[in-house]
DNA sequence: TAAACTTGTTTATTTTATAAACTACTTTAT
DNA sequence: ATAAAGTAGTTTATAAAATAAACAAGTTTA
């Protein structure tokens, strides 16, 4: 009846964060920070769970000499949120 | 952009209880247990939270000499649980 | 060249969830 | 009658997660 939530998923910090990147594929560390309204420990912490998970893909650069962390969902991540969005359906119109 | 989601609510094993009274009005310990397969502490531990959040009553008799505890959503759980749905929803499908 | 700002990371603290151990009784078998 | 096993939970201890505070490594501006 209730199937395991995805633990990765689960955490509004790092739902909010694939949520934004699964609409615009890639997105800034500061665009994230401010969209989410997360402390930048916070979200360097989850970033950095959700490249651990596959779930992202994380590229460090810079600009205008200041570092540049740009984030991008990956395939695996794609899967894992439609997987944990059908699954919190159950819970929400259990049948 | 991202509501801030219902703490009480936003934990498996709470929103799974909720979401199992929402549909039956009322229930035995036991069965929750049984629905969402949680171990008795954790069952335990979790009907106390939402019922110090007034998101349920419990009622505590007994039947065939055995302790009978009985769980009911009240109002403000039904109306968290619908805010915390439609909460939920910006972040699965952000607009 | 010192003060303030950018863009993060790391470490420490708090909160939350889970598991293990315990309470208090009841039933069943000996 | 009493010991062993079962019911229905609660409490306490441990593990995991989220958050906040402190730090790093530079850059820009006054």
């Amino acid at each position: 009846m209730f199937k395991e939530l995805d633990p990765v998923l689960h955490s509004q910090l790092r739902l909010a964060i694939v949520s934004l990147l699964i609409s615009l594929q890639e997105a800034e560390f500061t665009y994230l920070k401010e969209k989410t309204k997360a402390t930048s420990g916070n979200l360097s912490v989850q970033l950095d769970k959700l490249k651990t998970e596959g779930y992202i893909e994380v590229n460090k650069t810079f600009r205008n000499n200041y570092p540049l962390t740009v984030c991008k969902i990956t395939k695996k991540g794609i899967d894992a949120f439609d997987q944990y969005v059908k699954d919190l359906k159950a819970y929400i119109n259990p049948s």
